[in-house]
DNA sequence: GTAGCTCTTAGTCGT
DNA sequence: ACGACTCCAGAGCTAC
Protein backbone atom coordinates (compact mmCIF):
# COMPACT_ATOMS: atom_id res chain seq x y z
CA UNK A 1 0.00 0.00 0.00
CA UNK A 2 1.61 3.35 -0.93
CA UNK A 3 2.01 5.78 2.19
CA UNK A 4 0.79 9.14 1.94
CA UNK A 5 2.50 11.90 0.32
CA UNK A 6 4.74 14.07 3.07
CA UNK A 7 3.55 17.59 3.22
CA UNK A 8 4.51 19.71 5.36
CA UNK A 9 1.27 21.85 5.20
CA UNK A 10 -1.17 19.25 6.64
CA UNK A 11 -4.37 20.10 5.70
CA UNK A 12 -7.95 19.09 5.30
CA UNK A 13 -7.72 17.78 1.88
CA UNK A 14 -4.55 15.94 2.97
CA UNK A 15 -6.04 14.25 5.68
CA UNK A 16 -9.69 13.39 3.85
CA UNK A 17 -6.64 11.58 1.29
CA UNK A 18 -5.25 9.49 4.13
CA UNK A 19 -8.04 8.55 5.81
CA UNK A 20 -9.71 7.19 2.27
CA UNK A 21 -6.04 5.82 1.78
CA UNK A 22 -6.74 4.19 5.65
CA UNK A 23 -10.10 2.88 4.65
CA UNK A 24 -9.49 1.62 1.09
CA UNK A 25 -6.28 -0.16 2.52
CA UNK A 26 -8.62 -1.47 5.44
CA UNK A 27 -10.73 -2.81 3.21
CA UNK A 28 -8.17 -4.49 0.63
CA UNK A 29 -6.82 -6.41 3.83
CA UNK A 30 -9.91 -7.17 4.43
CA UNK A 31 -10.57 -9.26 1.44
CA UNK A 32 -7.04 -10.62 1.57
CA UNK A 33 -7.19 -11.76 4.91
CA UNK A 34 -11.23 -12.99 4.00
CA UNK A 35 -9.57 -15.35 1.12
CA UNK A 36 -7.10 -16.48 3.59
CA UNK A 37 -9.34 -17.70 5.97
CA UNK A 38 -12.04 -19.08 3.45
CA UNK A 39 -9.02 -21.19 2.09
CA UNK A 40 -7.84 -22.17 5.37
CA UNK A 41 -11.21 -23.53 7.00
CA UNK A 42 -11.63 -25.69 3.04
CA UNK A 43 -8.41 -27.05 2.62
CA UNK A 44 -7.83 -28.29 6.33
CA UNK A 45 -10.84 -30.80 6.62
CA UNK A 46 -10.23 -33.72 4.37
CA UNK A 47 -12.90 -36.18 3.79
CA UNK A 48 -13.47 -38.18 7.32
CA UNK A 49 -13.63 -41.22 5.73
CA UNK A 50 -10.38 -40.77 4.15
CA UNK A 51 -8.66 -39.70 7.43
CA UNK A 52 -6.80 -42.42 9.37
CA UNK A 53 -7.07 -39.94 12.21
CA UNK A 54 -11.10 -40.21 12.50
CA UNK A 55 -11.32 -43.91 11.87
CA UNK A 56 -12.19 -44.86 15.49
CA UNK A 57 -15.91 -43.94 14.95
CA UNK A 58 -17.60 -46.48 17.63
CA UNK A 59 -16.78 -45.06 20.44
CA UNK A 60 -19.29 -44.24 23.06
CA UNK A 61 -17.41 -40.60 22.88
CA UNK A 62 -19.49 -38.02 21.06
CA UNK A 63 -18.65 -37.26 17.72
CA UNK A 64 -15.47 -35.25 16.77
CA UNK A 65 -15.72 -33.06 13.71
CA UNK A 66 -11.95 -32.61 12.09
CA UNK A 67 -11.50 -29.08 12.64
CA UNK A 68 -12.37 -28.37 15.83
CA UNK A 69 -13.89 -25.16 16.60
CA UNK A 70 -15.58 -23.75 19.81
CA UNK A 71 -19.10 -24.36 20.66
CA UNK A 72 -20.09 -20.73 19.95
CA UNK A 73 -19.03 -20.30 16.59
CA UNK A 74 -20.33 -23.59 15.85
CA UNK A 75 -23.76 -22.20 16.78
CA UNK A 76 -24.65 -25.17 19.47
CA UNK A 77 -25.11 -24.05 23.41
CA UNK A 78 -22.65 -24.54 26.07
CA UNK A 79 -22.20 -27.80 27.17
CA UNK A 80 -24.55 -28.26 30.52
CA UNK A 81 -22.41 -27.50 34.14
CA UNK A 82 -23.32 -30.73 35.28
CA UNK A 83 -21.55 -32.69 32.67
CA UNK A 84 -17.78 -30.71 32.90
CA UNK A 85 -15.04 -33.26 33.00
CA UNK A 86 -13.26 -34.28 36.21
CA UNK A 87 -10.32 -31.60 35.43
CA UNK A 88 -12.51 -28.63 35.82
CA UNK A 89 -12.72 -27.58 39.27
CA UNK A 90 -15.32 -25.50 40.48
CA UNK A 91 -13.68 -22.21 40.29
CA UNK A 92 -13.72 -22.95 36.01
CA UNK A 93 -15.13 -19.37 34.61
CA UNK A 94 -18.17 -19.24 33.24
CA UNK A 95 -18.43 -19.08 29.44
CA UNK A 96 -20.17 -16.18 27.93
CA UNK A 97 -23.10 -17.50 25.40
CA UNK A 98 -24.46 -15.59 22.65
CA UNK A 99 -23.00 -12.36 21.15
CA UNK A 100 -20.94 -11.25 23.93
CA UNK A 101 -18.48 -8.22 24.68
CA UNK A 102 -14.49 -8.63 25.24
CA UNK A 103 -15.11 -7.37 28.87
CA UNK A 104 -18.19 -10.58 29.10
CA UNK A 105 -14.83 -12.96 27.91
CA UNK A 106 -12.46 -10.73 30.76
CA UNK A 107 -11.52 -13.32 33.39
CA UNK A 108 -9.31 -11.52 35.88
CA UNK A 109 -10.65 -9.82 38.84
CA UNK A 110 -9.80 -5.78 38.28
CA UNK A 111 -9.74 -3.66 34.22
CA UNK A 112 -8.63 -4.62 31.47
CA UNK A 113 -8.72 -1.30 30.47
CA UNK A 114 -4.68 -0.55 30.93
CA UNK A 115 -4.63 -2.74 27.56
CA UNK A 116 -6.73 -0.72 26.09
CA UNK A 117 -5.13 2.07 26.25
CA UNK A 118 -1.73 0.72 25.65
CA UNK A 119 -2.54 -0.80 22.46
CA UNK A 120 -4.95 2.61 21.48
CA UNK A 121 -2.18 4.90 21.59
CA UNK A 122 0.95 2.64 20.68
CA UNK A 123 -1.14 1.36 17.89
CA UNK A 124 -2.14 4.49 16.33
CA UNK A 125 1.29 5.82 16.65
CA UNK A 126 2.64 2.54 14.72
CA UNK A 127 -0.48 2.94 12.35
CA UNK A 128 0.46 6.76 11.34
CA UNK A 129 3.66 6.25 11.00
CA UNK A 130 3.79 3.82 8.02
CA UNK A 131 6.35 1.54 9.32
CA UNK A 132 8.57 -0.46 7.37
CA UNK A 133 10.60 -3.35 9.05
CA UNK A 134 13.84 -2.21 10.50
CA UNK A 135 15.70 -5.20 9.99
CA UNK A 136 19.18 -5.40 10.81
CA UNK A 137 21.17 -7.80 9.07
CA UNK A 138 24.15 -7.52 11.04
CA UNK A 139 22.09 -9.26 14.55
CA UNK A 140 23.27 -12.81 14.78
CA UNK A 141 20.40 -14.34 16.80
CA UNK A 142 22.70 -17.58 17.98
CA UNK A 143 24.27 -14.76 20.38
CA UNK A 144 22.65 -11.85 20.58
CA UNK A 145 19.31 -13.36 21.73
CA UNK A 146 19.36 -13.59 25.87
CA UNK A 147 15.86 -14.33 28.15
CA UNK A 148 15.78 -12.14 31.14
CA UNK A 149 14.01 -13.32 34.61
CA UNK A 150 11.57 -10.63 34.32
CA UNK A 151 10.67 -11.80 30.56
CA UNK A 152 8.69 -15.22 31.63
CA UNK A 153 5.83 -15.08 32.77
CA UNK A 154 3.37 -18.16 33.37
CA UNK A 155 -0.08 -16.84 31.74
CA UNK A 156 -2.34 -19.55 31.51
CA UNK A 157 -3.02 -23.03 33.20
CA UNK A 158 -2.94 -25.71 30.15
CA UNK A 159 -0.71 -25.65 27.29
CA UNK A 160 -0.22 -22.74 24.78
CA UNK A 161 -1.18 -23.79 21.29
CA UNK A 162 -0.34 -20.52 19.68
CA UNK A 163 1.25 -17.09 19.80
CA UNK A 164 0.91 -14.34 18.16
CA UNK A 165 2.36 -10.68 18.57
CA UNK A 166 0.40 -7.48 18.06
CA UNK A 167 1.19 -5.75 15.55
CA UNK A 168 2.91 -2.56 17.56
CA UNK A 169 5.85 -0.71 17.13
CA UNK A 170 6.84 0.49 21.01
CA UNK A 171 5.90 -2.04 22.69
CA UNK A 172 6.03 -6.19 23.33
CA UNK A 173 2.34 -7.30 23.66
CA UNK A 174 2.30 -10.84 22.98
CA UNK A 175 -1.32 -12.78 22.78
CA UNK A 176 -1.24 -16.46 23.40
CA UNK A 177 -4.50 -19.06 23.16
CA UNK A 178 -4.55 -22.32 25.09
CA UNK A 179 -5.80 -25.90 25.03
CA UNK A 180 -8.48 -24.71 27.23
CA UNK A 181 -10.02 -22.00 25.15
CA UNK A 182 -8.32 -19.12 27.10
CA UNK A 183 -6.52 -15.75 25.93
CA UNK A 184 -3.43 -14.83 27.85
CA UNK A 185 -2.74 -11.23 26.87
CA UNK A 186 1.48 -10.28 28.02
CA UNK A 187 2.35 -6.81 27.69
CA UNK A 188 5.54 -7.77 28.77
CA UNK A 189 6.37 -3.90 28.93
CA UNK A 190 4.03 -2.86 31.16
CA UNK A 191 5.24 -6.11 33.51
CA UNK A 192 8.58 -4.18 33.57
CA UNK A 193 7.22 -0.64 33.93
CA UNK A 194 5.07 -1.12 37.07
CA UNK A 195 4.49 -4.92 37.88
CA UNK A 196 1.77 -3.56 40.28
CA UNK A 197 -2.13 -3.80 40.96
CA UNK A 198 -4.60 -5.95 38.95
CA UNK A 199 -2.91 -6.08 35.47
CA UNK A 200 0.34 -6.53 36.17
CA UNK A 201 1.06 -6.85 32.27
CA UNK A 202 -1.19 -9.76 32.27
CA UNK A 203 -4.56 -9.88 30.68
CA UNK A 204 -6.35 -13.08 30.94
CA UNK A 205 -10.02 -14.01 28.34
CA UNK A 206 -12.14 -16.80 28.29
CA UNK A 207 -13.70 -16.11 25.11
CA UNK A 208 -13.71 -20.18 23.56
CA UNK A 209 -14.46 -23.49 25.15
CA UNK A 210 -12.10 -25.47 22.68
CA UNK A 211 -8.69 -25.16 21.68
CA UNK A 212 -7.63 -22.02 20.37
CA UNK A 213 -5.65 -23.03 16.95
CA UNK A 214 -5.21 -19.66 15.66
CA UNK A 215 -4.53 -16.05 16.30
CA UNK A 216 -5.30 -12.93 13.50
CA UNK A 217 -4.61 -9.44 14.32
CA UNK A 218 -5.81 -6.82 11.66
CA UNK A 219 -2.76 -5.42 10.50
CA UNK A 220 -3.87 -1.33 10.71
CA UNK A 221 -6.51 -2.02 13.43
CA UNK A 222 -4.49 -3.96 16.68
CA UNK A 223 -8.02 -4.01 18.91
CA UNK A 224 -9.58 -6.05 16.30
CA UNK A 225 -8.12 -9.94 16.76
CA UNK A 226 -10.00 -11.17 13.56
CA UNK A 227 -11.00 -9.61 10.22
CA UNK A 228 -13.99 -10.23 7.99
CA UNK A 229 -15.11 -9.31 5.24
CA UNK A 230 -19.03 -9.51 5.26
CA UNK A 231 -19.59 -8.49 1.86
CA UNK A 232 -17.97 -11.86 0.25
CA UNK A 233 -20.54 -14.10 1.97
CA UNK A 234 -19.67 -17.17 -0.36
CA UNK A 235 -16.71 -19.68 -0.67
CA UNK A 236 -15.07 -18.98 -3.76
CA UNK A 237 -12.78 -21.90 -4.46
CA UNK A 238 -12.93 -25.20 -3.10
CA UNK A 239 -9.82 -27.46 -4.29
CA UNK A 240 -8.60 -31.47 -2.88
CA UNK A 241 -5.08 -30.19 -3.42
CA UNK A 242 -3.96 -33.37 -0.72
CA UNK A 243 -4.83 -36.80 0.08
CA UNK A 244 -4.75 -36.12 3.87
CA UNK A 245 -4.97 -33.20 6.38
CA UNK A 246 -3.54 -29.86 5.15
CA UNK A 247 -1.49 -28.84 8.05
CA UNK A 248 -0.86 -25.73 7.24
CA UNK A 249 -1.54 -22.53 4.38
CA UNK A 250 1.38 -19.92 4.16
CA UNK A 251 0.97 -16.84 1.28
CA UNK A 252 4.04 -15.87 -0.07
CA UNK A 253 4.67 -12.39 1.36
CA UNK A 254 5.16 -10.44 -1.96
CA UNK A 255 2.72 -12.54 -4.76
CA UNK A 256 -0.22 -13.41 -2.74
CA UNK A 257 -1.33 -15.51 -5.68
CA UNK A 258 1.55 -18.14 -4.29
CA UNK A 259 1.30 -20.32 -1.43
CA UNK A 260 2.27 -23.13 0.03
CA UNK A 261 0.73 -26.12 2.04
CA UNK A 262 2.31 -29.05 3.88
CA UNK A 263 0.39 -31.55 4.47
CA UNK A 264 0.21 -34.98 6.74
CA UNK A 265 0.40 -36.93 3.06
CA UNK A 266 3.77 -36.14 3.22
CA UNK A 267 4.20 -34.01 0.57
CA UNK A 268 5.07 -29.93 0.84
CA UNK A 269 3.24 -27.90 -2.35
CA UNK A 270 3.67 -24.65 -3.67
CA UNK A 271 0.62 -23.45 -5.97
CA UNK A 272 -0.53 -20.40 -8.48
CA UNK A 273 -3.57 -19.60 -7.16
CA UNK A 274 -4.08 -18.25 -10.95
CA UNK A 275 -3.87 -21.99 -12.39
CA UNK A 276 -4.96 -24.80 -10.26
CA UNK A 277 -7.11 -26.70 -12.10
CA UNK A 278 -10.60 -27.90 -10.40
CA UNK A 279 -10.79 -31.47 -11.29
CA UNK A 280 -6.65 -31.59 -11.07
CA UNK A 281 -4.98 -29.45 -9.07
CA UNK A 282 -1.43 -29.73 -10.02
CA UNK A 283 1.11 -27.73 -7.79
CA UNK A 284 4.10 -25.78 -9.47
CA UNK A 285 6.66 -27.53 -6.83
CA UNK A 286 6.28 -30.23 -5.05
CA UNK A 287 8.82 -31.79 -2.11
CA UNK A 288 8.49 -35.06 -0.41
CA UNK A 289 9.27 -35.60 3.25
CA UNK A 290 9.08 -39.48 4.64
CA UNK A 291 6.87 -38.74 6.99
CA UNK A 292 4.03 -36.18 8.04
CA UNK A 293 4.54 -32.39 7.29
CA UNK A 294 3.61 -30.04 10.18
CA UNK A 295 4.87 -26.87 8.27
CA UNK A 296 5.84 -25.01 5.31
CA UNK A 297 6.52 -21.31 5.44
CA UNK A 298 7.83 -18.62 3.04
CA UNK A 299 10.74 -16.74 4.33
CA UNK A 300 10.39 -12.91 4.85
CA UNK A 301 11.68 -12.24 1.41
CA UNK A 302 9.35 -15.10 -0.13
CA UNK A 303 13.15 -16.64 -1.79
CA UNK A 304 13.15 -19.87 0.56
CA UNK A 305 10.14 -22.01 2.16
CA UNK A 306 11.18 -24.20 5.08
CA UNK A 307 9.15 -27.24 5.91
CA UNK A 308 9.41 -29.18 9.55
CA UNK A 309 8.43 -32.95 9.05
CA UNK A 310 8.05 -35.99 11.54
CA UNK A 311 10.75 -37.58 9.43
CA UNK A 312 13.16 -35.68 11.46
CA UNK A 313 14.35 -32.80 9.32
CA UNK A 314 14.09 -29.73 8.41
CA UNK A 315 14.26 -28.82 4.80
CA UNK A 316 14.45 -25.78 2.75
CA UNK A 317 13.88 -24.99 -0.96
CA UNK A 318 15.06 -22.21 -2.44
CA UNK A 319 16.10 -20.77 -5.84
CA UNK A 320 14.18 -19.30 -8.63
CA UNK A 321 11.43 -22.14 -8.82
CA UNK A 322 12.15 -23.49 -5.68
CA UNK A 323 13.63 -26.04 -6.90
CA UNK A 324 17.47 -26.30 -4.85
CA UNK A 325 16.77 -28.24 -1.65
CA UNK A 326 18.70 -28.91 1.41
CA UNK A 327 18.06 -30.71 4.39
CA UNK A 328 19.22 -30.51 7.88
CA UNK A 329 18.61 -33.18 10.55
CA UNK A 330 16.31 -31.71 13.99
CA UNK A 331 14.87 -34.30 16.15
CA UNK A 332 10.92 -33.48 15.93
CA UNK A 333 9.65 -36.35 18.53
CA UNK A 334 7.84 -34.20 20.57
CA UNK A 335 5.29 -37.15 22.04
CA UNK A 336 1.96 -36.81 22.86
CA UNK A 337 1.72 -33.99 24.95
CA UNK A 338 3.39 -31.28 23.33
CA UNK A 339 2.28 -29.26 20.13
CA UNK A 340 4.67 -30.69 16.87
CA UNK A 341 7.94 -28.79 15.95
CA UNK A 342 7.40 -25.89 13.24
CA UNK A 343 10.34 -23.91 12.30
CA UNK A 344 9.11 -20.38 11.77
CA UNK A 345 11.48 -17.87 9.88
CA UNK A 346 14.07 -14.85 11.89
CA UNK A 347 13.55 -11.52 10.82
CA UNK A 348 15.59 -12.10 7.67
CA UNK A 349 16.29 -15.17 5.13
CA UNK A 350 19.28 -16.15 6.65
CA UNK A 351 18.00 -18.25 10.14
CA UNK A 352 15.40 -20.00 11.48
CA UNK A 353 14.18 -20.69 14.99
CA UNK A 354 12.21 -24.24 16.48
CA UNK A 355 11.77 -25.92 19.29
CA UNK A 356 14.35 -28.22 21.13
CA UNK A 357 13.43 -31.09 23.20
CA UNK A 358 16.60 -30.34 25.75
CA UNK A 359 14.62 -27.07 26.94
CA UNK A 360 16.38 -24.66 24.01
CA UNK A 361 15.51 -22.90 21.49
CA UNK A 362 17.55 -23.77 18.28
CA UNK A 363 18.48 -21.81 15.68
CA UNK A 364 19.64 -22.48 12.34
CA UNK A 365 22.15 -20.64 10.14
CA UNK A 366 20.99 -21.17 6.30
CA UNK A 367 24.25 -20.07 5.26
CA UNK A 368 26.18 -23.03 7.02
CA UNK A 369 23.18 -25.58 8.33
CA UNK A 370 24.50 -25.56 11.68
CA UNK A 371 21.71 -25.52 14.37
CA UNK A 372 22.60 -23.69 17.85
CA UNK A 373 20.69 -24.08 21.15
CA UNK A 374 19.64 -20.95 22.92
CA UNK A 375 20.07 -22.40 26.68
CA UNK A 376 18.44 -19.89 29.56
CA UNK A 377 18.34 -21.61 33.26
CA UNK A 378 15.10 -19.38 33.38
CA UNK A 379 13.60 -21.75 30.39
CA UNK A 380 11.89 -24.37 32.38
CA UNK A 381 9.40 -25.47 29.32
CA UNK A 382 10.21 -27.37 25.70
CA UNK A 383 9.11 -24.45 23.64
CA UNK A 384 7.00 -25.46 21.34
CA UNK A 385 5.35 -22.21 19.42
CA UNK A 386 7.02 -19.03 18.25
CA UNK A 387 6.49 -15.70 17.00
CA UNK A 388 8.97 -12.93 15.55
CA UNK A 389 7.87 -9.23 16.91
CA UNK A 390 6.72 -7.83 13.59
CA UNK A 391 8.68 -4.40 13.83
CA UNK A 392 11.01 -5.39 16.50
CA UNK A 393 13.74 -7.36 15.59
CA UNK A 394 14.87 -9.74 18.34
CA UNK A 395 12.19 -9.74 20.17
CA UNK A 396 11.45 -13.60 19.99
CA UNK A 397 8.03 -15.30 21.85
CA UNK A 398 7.76 -18.58 22.93
CA UNK A 399 5.67 -21.46 24.76
CA UNK A 400 5.97 -24.32 26.50
CA UNK A 401 3.07 -25.65 28.80
CA UNK A 402 1.09 -22.68 29.88
CA UNK A 403 4.27 -19.87 29.79
CA UNK A 404 5.45 -17.31 27.68
CA UNK A 405 9.40 -16.69 27.52
CA UNK A 406 10.26 -13.62 25.66
CA UNK A 407 13.90 -13.51 24.22
CA UNK A 408 14.94 -9.95 23.43
CA UNK A 409 17.99 -8.85 21.97
CA UNK A 410 21.33 -7.99 24.25
C1' DG B 1 -9.50 -50.67 3.15
C1' DT B 2 -10.24 -50.04 7.82
C1' DA B 3 -10.99 -50.87 12.84
C1' DG B 4 -8.49 -50.89 16.71
C1' DC B 5 -4.33 -51.41 19.54
C1' DT B 6 0.35 -49.68 20.99
C1' DC B 7 3.77 -46.46 21.68
C1' DT B 8 5.85 -41.99 22.18
C1' DT B 9 6.04 -37.95 25.85
C1' DA B 10 5.86 -33.08 29.30
C1' DG B 11 3.40 -30.39 32.38
C1' DT B 12 0.08 -29.67 35.98
C1' DC B 13 -2.09 -30.65 40.06
C1' DG B 14 -3.02 -32.97 44.37
C1' DT B 15 -1.19 -35.31 48.27
C1' DA C 1 9.03 -35.07 46.04
C1' DC C 2 6.25 -38.07 43.92
C1' DG C 3 2.56 -40.07 41.41
C1' DA C 4 -1.81 -39.66 38.93
C1' DC C 5 -3.76 -37.72 35.16
C1' DT C 6 -4.15 -35.92 30.45
C1' DC C 7 -7.42 -39.26 26.96
C1' DC C 8 -9.83 -33.99 21.23
C1' DA C 9 -2.05 -36.58 18.69
C1' DG C 10 -0.84 -39.13 15.51
C1' DA C 11 1.98 -42.65 13.27
C1' DG C 12 2.76 -47.47 12.66
C1' DC C 13 1.36 -51.90 12.96
C1' DT C 14 -1.81 -56.11 12.99
C1' DA C 15 -5.93 -58.53 12.12
C1' DC C 16 -9.83 -59.04 9.61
Amino acid sequence: MAPPKKTKAMGLDYEQQRQENIKRNRERIASILHQKSQLASLLSPPKANKNPINKRTKKPNPPLTTLRRSLRSRGLPPPDSTSTSTRTSPSFPRVPTGQFSFTDAFVDSGSYRPLVETTCWAGERTELRNIKKEVDLSLDARVELRLKKENVRKVVGERIMVVSFLPVLSRSIVISGNKQGYLGIWDADRNREDGEGVSDGLFKFFPHRSPVSGISVHPSSVRKVKSFDERAGKIIYEWELHEQRVNTIDFHPENSNLIATSSSDNFVRIWDLRCIDKDKPKSIREVSHNRAVHSAYFSPTGNSIVSTSLDDTVRIQSGPQFEYSSIIVHNNQTGRWLSKFRAIWGWNDSYMFIGNMQRAVDVISIEDNITTPLRSEYMTNIPCVFATHPYKEGHLACAGGGKLYLWTKM
